[in-house]
Formats: C-alpha cells, sequence, structure tokens
RNA sequence: GGCGCUAUCGUCUAAGGGUUAGGACAGGGCCCUCUCAAGGCUCAGAUCGGGGUUCGAAUCCCCGUAGCGCUACCA
C-alpha cells in the first residue's frame, strides 16, 4: 500500500504552497488507495512554535482533506542519534571538529569553488576522531560523500525524470549538529524509512537535497522510496511566495477568513501545476481523486497571481471565480452551515431559524448564492435578508426617492394585505395591475420595492425578494417607506 | 561564483513532429433582463532569442538569455 508524508516544520504559518503539496499528497495517496502520513517536522527546537504548529494544524484541517496518521520528529530523536552513530562506526560518516563560526576557505583567484567539505576532518583517524570527541571537543556529524569511488548519484523523479548528479557537486553535508540533534537531512530519511514511506511528494526546492537523501538512503542499507518534485508557486513579481515578501496572502487561513470553500481552495491549488487535460476546470474533490496523475504534473513553476491594494482581486482571480462556482453549485444543504457560522459570527442569529424558519433561510442562501462569490458576503450583503435593522445604500435611496414610489409602495403594501396567497406570482400581479392603474412604469415599483425592503439597489428578482423577506415584514417595510 | 531545473496569450494551462496553436480566468462587445449577478454568443491576446535536424519544429538537439532552486551545525 501506497504511504505519502507532509512533513512541515512549525516555523510558521501554513503557506499555500505547502497546501498544495499536502493537497498532491492527499490526492495521490486517495487514488492509489494508499495513507496520508502527516509528520511535523520539528527538530529545529529553537525556530519551532506551538503558534505555527496550530497555525499549520487549523490550516490543514480546514481543507477537510484528513490525514490518516500523525507523527512528530522531535519525539523521534533517539533512533536518528542511533542512525548517526551507526553511520559513524561504518565510517560512511565522520566527525568535523571544525569551530561553527571559522571562516570558510577563501578563493585564490576571486572565483569560488564549491564547498566540499572543511579541510583535515575527513582523513581524521578513527583513533584520533574518537580521542578528541572522548575529550569533550565539539563536533558536527558530517555525511562522507564517497568521491574516490563511482561517479554520483542517480535517482528518478516521477516528474522531472531522470537526474544524475556527480559527487564532485555534492558537499559533506551535516547529519548531526554539534549538540547532538539530526539535521532536517538524516530525520527526514530515517523517518521515511521507519514509517515505510513509498512516495516522497514535495517541492522542488528539494530536488538538489535528494541525491544527498539518496546517499543517506543506501549508507543505511534501506529502499529508496519514489520521488516527485512539484513545481514551486511564485508570487505576481516572479519570486518564490514567501511570507516575507507576499504577507497574508500566502497563508491558508486567510484564504478561510476570507470566506473560501475549502473544495474550491483545493480546486485552484490542484490547477497549479496540473491539469486533468480535458478543459475541465471547476471539479469537486471526488473528481480530482478519480483524475489526478503523478505524471501529468508540469515541471513550470507557476504565478498565484493577487493585488494586494486591490479589494477586489485581494486573492487570484481564478480562484475567487472557482469559488464563486463551487458556491452556486454545492448542495445547499452542505453551504447552508457555513452560511450560519457566517451569520452567527455577525450576531443576526436568532432562534427562529433553528424552529420552523429553516425553509426560508434556505431558499434565502439559494436566492444569494448565484451573485456571491465568498460566504463573507452573506454578512457583508445580505443583512436585510436576516435582520430587521439594515443601512439603505444611496442608489437604493434614489429609486425611493422617484417621483411616485413612495406612495405607489404604501398603496401596494394595503393590497397585498389583502391576497390570499403571498406569492411570486400574486405579487407581480398585484404590483403590475397597481403601476397601470397609475399609469407608472412598473419599474418604478419593481426597484422601489428591492430599494425598500433590502435597502439594495441591486439582489435577486425583486418577486423574489418579496417571498425571502415573508409578508410580515414586507408589510412593516412598505409602511414605514 | 559553482551545480541544477524551467521557458506557449497578462495569469493558469492544452497540443509532445503535420491543428486557422485549443480551453479557462481577467479585459472589450452583444444577447437576455425589473436591478445586480448568473447564463449564452463574440472580439482581442502566446510558442523567449538565435542556430541546427527534418519535406515539415511550439514539440527533438545545441548555444544564448531570463527566471527559479540548491550551494547552513534551516527545513
Amino acid at each position: 500500500m501506497n504511504r505519502v508524508r507532509f512533513a512541515p516544520s512549525p516555523t510558521g504559518f501554513l503557506h499555500i504552497g505547502g497546501a498544495r503539496t499536502y493537497i498532491f499528497n492527499w490526492l495521490f495517496a486517495r487514488s492509489t488507495g494508499g495513507r496520508t502520513v502527516l509528520r511535523i517536522d520539528d527538530t529545529d527546537a529553537e525556530r519551532s512554535s506551538e503558534e505555527s504548529l496550530r497555525s499549520i494544524l487549523e490550516g490543514l484541517a480546514w481543507l477537510e482533506l484528513p490525514w490518516d496518521e500523525r507523527h512528530y520528529q522531535s519525539g523521534r530523536k533517539r533512533m536518528h542519534r542511533e542512525a548517526a552513530a551507526a553511520l559513524l562506526a561504518k565510517g560512511a560518516a565522520y566527525r568535523d571538529f571544525t569551530p561553527q563560526d571559522a571562516a570558510p576557505q577563501e578563493s585564490s583567484a576571486g572565483t569560488r569553488a564549491a564547498w566540499l567539505c572543511n579541510p583535515g576532518m575527513r582523513e581524521l583517524s578513527k583513533e584520533e576522531s574518537d580521542r578528541r570527541a572522548a575529550s569533550g571537543e565539539r563536533f558536527v556529524v558530517r555525511f562522507r560523500v564517497p568521491r574516490e569511488r563511482g561517479n554520483g548519484v542517480f535517482f528518478k523523479d516521477s516528474i522531472f525524470k531522470k537526474q544524475f548528479r556527480k559527487f564532485a557537486d555534492i558537499e559533506d553535508f551535516a547529519l548531526a549538529r554539534a549538540n547532538g540533534d539530526p539535521t532536517y537531512h538524516l530525520a527526514s530519511t530515517v523517518d521515511d524509512c521507519d514509517l515505510g514511506i513509498t512516495h516522497v511528494i514535495r517541492g522542488q526546492d528539494h530536488l538538489s537535497n535528494t541525491y544527498k537523501h539518496v546517499l543517506i538512503f543506501e549508507a543505511l542499507g534501506r529502499e529508496l522510496p519514489r520521488f516527485g518534485h512539484l513545481p514551486l508557486l511564485l508570487g505576481p513579481d516572479g519570486s518564490k511566495l514567501s511570507k516575507r515578501k507576499h504577507g497574508p496572502i500566502v497563508s491558508v487561513t486567510t484564504y478561510r477568513d476570507k470566506g473560501f470553500l475549502p473544495s474550491a481552495f483545493v480546486n485552484y491549488l490542484s490547477l497549479l501545476g496540473w491539469s486533468p487535460k480535458d478543459n475541465r476546470e471547476v471539479l469537486s474533490v471526488d473528481e480530482l481523486v478519480s483524475l489526478f496523475k503523478t505524471d501529468g504534473v508540469l515541471r513550470a513553476n507557476a504565478v498565484v497571481q493577487f493585488d494586494e491594494s486591490s479589494a477586489q482581486n485581494w486573492a487570484d482571480p481564478k480562484a475567487l471565480w472557482l469559488n464563486a462556482q463551487h458556491l452556486r453549485s454545492m448542495p445547499v444543504e452542505q453551504l447552508l452551515p457555513r452560511v450560519e457560522t457566517e451569520i452567527k459570527r455577525c450576531g443576526w442569529w436568532t432562534p427562529e431559524y433553528e424552529a420552523g424558519r429553516r425553509d426560508r433561510l434556505t431558499a434565502v442562501v439559494d436566492a444569494l448564492r448565484s451573485r456571491f462569490t465568498l460566504t463573507t458576503d452573506f454578512a457583508l450583503r445580505g443583512k436585510a435578508y436576516f435582520m430587521d435593522a439594515f443601512d439603505l445604500e444611496a442608489k437604493a435611496a434614489a429609486n425611493l426617492d422617484k417621483q411616485g414610489a413612495r406612495e405607489g409602495l404604501r398603496e401596494l403594501g394595503k393590497r397585498l394585505e389583502a391576497v390570499d396567497d403571498f406569492s411570486e406570482q400574486s405579487v407581480e400581479a398585484a404590483l403590475r395591475s397597481l403601476a397601470a392603474e397609475r399609469g407608472v412604469k412598473p419599474g418604478l415599483l419593481i426597484n422601489g420595492a428591492r430599494a425598500a425592503l433590502t435597502g439594495q439597489s441591486v439582489g435577486p428578482s425583486a418577486f423574489k425578494v418579496f417571498t425571502l423577506i415573508g409578508r410580515e415584514r414586507v408589510l412593516e417595510r412598505l409602511a414605514g417607506v
């Protein structure tokens, strides 16, 4: 059975690039009947924080793509230390006693050659190395890249295909720090082995680290997982997406808080570097699972478009569009609880919604969603449908101020009091006949009614609005015009 | 500096030796219409540059250029 892992380090919030990596892993696992392992790579105690961890877990949970197992790397340190010791004993690694702040070797002719190792350390005899270690001298453990034999490292990447690197281009990287803690390279490979990871799917920034990992796997005598490296996400300026440079737009929780639907967000991210190749764009999670293939993943980086100075395009316009698509096409009963959360947050939730009025709420959501983009729009633009107090917009006020509008609406209210069935049809009939009697355009009353009923000049069909607001409130609002 | 990776409309992408280089978002226009959306139709918009190979190249090869990544006792 396939086992994939997503291994964030809790040194910042969940980044959308990280979310995409998680999504691709999850999609791959689901589509092949495999399992998803969440591994918190918290080996760097200094940079890890509780807050980051919470943000990552929250962001991941919001995606609604559940993981199957969770592990913390910090709890596995003993295993990492043992692996480092084993590699040392085998001679696959050596102690480097060079002080941490030692100046790097300078070039002679102004051209800096690639650093491979610190002078003298690789050649230290076992006896001397042991003696200096026993005497308490500090050291890091470095991998002894086998440059004297063979020519290099080879591996096959499921996305970037055949990869080869000469030993002469791989430096003796550290496996353990002076304090004994494992480095990322060691901890990651040891855990991938121990957790039985079959497929390592991660960002392309790890492509050149993979040679090192292959070396460790081999030195440990373990079988290699399959590797797949994803192209990176870039900001509109073409540089790698980062918190420092691009701000909160790279945080997953921003999208959650601004009213994105998880399914739409997943849909958007899955289309960055991958496509189903049949021109389909709006895809549910289930459809993504059945369509996803790693060998269809692109190798070129993708730009995430956004404009932080624009209220309209604060996120990628395509992401916004996808959200609107999901908003209108998802089953309304799945949308309801999300809207409920929004209006509760505004304090607009009243017991009448719990009691028999849920049908009206459903009707309201259904009528409004085709003109909304985000779930937060229900709170931002739907107040009159939920509350008796609401604002009158300038354009709506202008519609009411038109000659004959107010009197017409008051009269309409009186007539509606008398109709037997309060429906779109009966309201329309009453309004049109009144308009005809008075010799005014129906539009005067129609647009006036929308203004009186919702405070807005835009919205669903005015006749629909009457039934959405409900007879009782319609009569009040018309009378008070 | 060294070592890699990448390059199709503004953006996301399809075509992987033969297509008028397709679709989506964003933009323009039209239709629909009680408003706003939605929806339908439509216009504009791309193969980084230069050399090869080939009857034929966006596609294969080479050289440039640009971007990105790695080059830590970060991950």
